[in-house]
DNA sequence: TATCTCTAGTTGTCCAGGACATTATCGAGG
DNA sequence: CCTCGATAATGTCCTGGACAACTAGAGATA
């Protein structure tokens, strides 16, 4: 496996992969007869789950030090003081996790429409979406779940959260917000939560999907008269962009739109006049309570 | 702009972008106090032509060496010979494009709907998405349409047939695909095609969504007793790694599990035993027939 | 003890210029 | 007209150095 490939699988940049072996010693890719390197699959699959305890916080001098007892305490402990399951849908969730080991779709759906049956939409995607993601997440940083099983729930929630928006009623309520995500954030499964919930409260969602350059926001939001631009991070989205990132999205936007920030990697965000922060899916709703509730907002509708 | 930004904005490597420099002269960014590299606005929307008009076949030194006029004339001149709509639903497709220009959201989502009911999904998927696809996909080339309004459309397609596939009856028929796309190649659009084509003649499909690893469509297709891989490549996938692609993940798979490759990018991928191109939708669902009729199929199903 | 500040170490990304495998182009000969 | 080899074009990889931005821990201060 070349370093593009390696790249390209673990997210880590060539530069930072030939930099790592020049200072740590690791990894130590053989080199074919050009010189050039070829990574074993090992070092490949240590190299992922470095990434994942890097974006976790741990820093990459301690990983490439530690032994192999060591890293693999650190994979367990990292994924263990996470969980914290509301309670409640447990059942539902392991029943989720099972099904997806058990590689069967069909039970999946049945499932998954079900519980969204029995609970209705709103607290279906609070109390077992969120979790399950949360679930399904450290399922596969422990190495519990391959990529394809992730994939393959990923994809039937989408499908699932796809299908309750467009059956909801075509909604021309206010207010009126624009949803994406900026470039170099592919996660859109926060993004269709936070579209589904709000659309069932009324709001007009209009969604531009993953990875918008910041100047097209701007211009979307315009064109649409967007009065809110709410754009979702997930936890893998690089911390130390967050900031320049808001900041500047904030500045292009006219002040009455307001800005709304979810997800995990809302939470490192800094709070700023104009910059509204939603850790939470029940953050969202309050915050469009909020919205509907400030007597300044007739302005701008 | 630093060269990160413009590497993530146009798609070409900062090795790229280096040699470009030193060998043609352009781009010819600015250096800030550091001596790193600025690009300026204009240059970046040029690298952005220029890359398309590459993925074309068009070679960079001469577009490097092309003055101003020339480059124009290359850009409109790329764009218009593609042209090749099959007519007949001219009008939804001119319509759709109005009013993805317009911003008008609702009535877009109206029109789609309402050709959906009147052509059936078949049809309306092969007959005028695809075409619409190309018709957007020339559009947003020849920059009548800014990013976002191709997400739009996008996403509102995407949406769509999302919720047609979901309300088709659960298959359980043969033969069983499992569809995804593989790494660097995110467009999804394709495969939802794709899918709901099958699905709709009785097919098992079992999407995995964009981006898996090799290793994982294999695993993926042995867990869920896959009889057929379908992955997509579209036309902005490098066409260098094609053949490569192919080729591995057909020596991986069992030799029992047939791959198909479809989407642009198919068509320059080349031909071999166990290995399906279809470059058209049509192809797609006459490679069903095939399949169904093979005598051979009856073993592995 | 708790909080602040400063310094030394850590880390990712950038740069230059060289090398080379691969792919496209073009001219000569069948 | 087509095929084949030489030549040029092109993208990607390499090394080794530099540095800004960040972190952590020692020490000072209240």
């Amino acid at each position: 496996m070349n370093i593009s490939a390696v790249e390209r699988d673990t997210g880590l940049g060539k530069d930072t992969l030939r930099v790592w072996e020049r200072r740590y010693g690791f990894p130590q890719p053989t080199r074919d007869e050009h010189g050039e390197r070829l990574y074993p699959a090992e070092q490949v699959e240590r190299l992922r789950m470095m990434k994942r305890l890097i974006d976790q916080g741990l820093r990459p001098g301690r990983l490439c030090a530690a032994s192999e007892e060591e890293f693999a305490t650190l994979c367990n402990a990292g994924a263990s003081p996470a969980r914290s399951d509301p309670g409640q849908h447990e059942a539902v969730i392991g029943q989720t996790i099972a099904l997806v080991k058990a590689n069967d779709l069909a039970a999946l759906r049945r499932l998954l429409k079900q519980a969204m049956m029995r609970l209705g939409l709103q607290r279906f995607i609070i109390d077992v979406v969120a979790p399950l993601n949360d679930a399904v997440g450290e399922a596969w940083m422990s190495g519990a779940f391959e990529v394809f099983e992730e994939h393959l729930y990923s994809e039937q929630i989408k499908s699932l959260l796809r299908q309750a928006i467009g059956n909801l009623p075509a909604a021309g309520g206010t207010p009126r917000i624009l949803l994406t995500t900026p470039p170099d954030e592919q996660h859109v499964l926060g993004l269709l939560m936070v579209e589904a919930l709000l659309a069932l409260e009324g709001a007009t969602c209009i969604s531009l999907g993953t990875q918008t350059p910041l100047v097209d926001i701007e211009m979307a939001a315009r064109a649409h008269q967007a009065n809110i631009v709410a754009i979702s991070l997930s936890a893998a989205f690089p911390a130390r962009q967050v900031g320049a990132l808001v900041s500047q999205l904030r500045q292009m936007l006219p002040t009455a739109i307001d800005l709304w920030v979810g997800g995990a990697g809302a939470q490192r965000a800094t709070a700023a006049t104009g910059i509204v922060l939603l850790p939470t899916l029940q953050a969202t709703l309050d915050a469009l309570e909020g919205w509907r509730n400030e007597p300044a907002r007739v302005r701008h509708s």
